[in-house]
DNA sequence: TAAACTAGCATCTATGACAG
DNA sequence: CTGTCATAGATGCTAGTTTA
């Protein structure tokens, strides 16, 4: 398949109604990869980032980071993404000591939506928004559908929440989340699901905030992220670097002073949120939400 | 059914902190 | 003082949804 063919398959949403599709176009781009780029430009700050650069065929644009430890090639992918819907069926019953699955978890899900950023990195220039559009629906749908695969009903939607003075509803407050998951008309999960945190960080916890306040009552509130690091430049041509776009200030100072999150999941974890402490007990790898976490909010 | 609105997101740009 | 890096804020454009 070339190029042109790939991003247009991308865009087309029919493409991505199972999971079925995102493994196949997954399957698709890697082929492609494997023997199509023009170049793969390394990271100057961290050598396990790689840029695609394309072909004269897509105007020898560089694609968005990809973590070399997380993306499969070609061949890896056509073994682990059997593993990978296996795995997902049962995973409530997954051995939690056995590494290799939760790797499984991890890099299948990174690798299938990287596809997809990468592919749609292929777009004309004055197009790029459209791809940064498209591969945020696509995420969160893939998300979702993960989600559905493993045993559990979720849905997108918008709750309306009413706002009580003097004990009178006075009007309605409309949220409109990622992810809801229910069960017997509880709303046990609200759910942010995006490619990175950046500047949305701080309105996951404040929504939790005024939520449970709003409604009186201790609904958690997570957030399942795929990474957060961007490309920039470097005073050289053709040299990239990678710059990470989380904030840390803000998660702790949120965590600490408003209400923690009750959890938050990485694909492409950030070394700091491995060591440093609050970021430590709050930030995990997606495979814990699966494998442990999603189980306890349902009970 | 068209127009208006909302939410999303990677890039670009500005500022501040720090090392040499 | 200068250059580099990290953080934070602004930007520009888009898709999808709601309203008129």
């Amino acid at each position: 398949m070339t190029l042109k063919q790939l991003v247009k398959q991308a865009i087309m949403k029919d493409n991505f109604t199972d999971l079925k599709g995102f493994i196949s176009f997954c399957n698709e781009y890697l082929a492609f990869i494997s023997n199509n780029l023009q170049a793969v430009i390394i990271s100057q700050n961290e050598n396990h980032y790689r840029f695609y650069q394309y072909d004269k065929s897509g105007n020898y644009q560089i694609t968005r980071p990809i973590n070399s430890n997380l993306m499969y090639d070609a061949k890896e992918f056509a073994k682990a993404s059997k593993e990978y819907v296996k795995i997902l069926k049962r995973v409530k019953n997954a051995d939690k000591k056995d590494d290799s699955i939760r790797e499984i978890i991890n890099n299948s899900t990174y690798t299938i939506q990287q596809s997809i950023g990468a592919a749609l990195d292929g777009l004309p220039a004055g197009k790029s928004n459209t791809a940064r559009k498209l591969t945020g629906d696509l995420f969160e749908h893939f998300i979702r559908l993960i989600i559905h695969e493993i045993g559990i009903a979720c849905r997108t939607g918008v709750i309306q929440v009413p706002v009580i003075v003097d004990g009178q509803a006075q009007f309605n407050m409309s949220y409109q989340h990622d992810l809801i998951i229910e069960k017997d008309d509880d709303i046990k999960v609200i759910g942010s699901i995006k490619t990175s945190s950046k500047d949305r960080i701080d309105k996951i916890f404040i929504d939790k905030f005024l939520y449970n306040k709003l409604t009186e009552k201790d609904t958690p509130h997570i957030a399942v992220f795929l990474n957060d690091v961007q490309r920039k430049n470097t005073k050289k041509e053709n040299e990239y670097g990678i710059n990470t776009t989380f904030l840390p200030g803000h998660f702790k100072g949120y965590t600490v002073k408003l209400n923690p999150l009750d959890g938050v999941y990485y694909c492409d974890i950030r070394p700091n949120m491995k060591t440093e402490n609050i970021l430590k007990d709050q930030i995990k790898t997606f495979d814990h939400l699966l494998i442990e976490d999603i189980w306890k909010f349902i009970e």
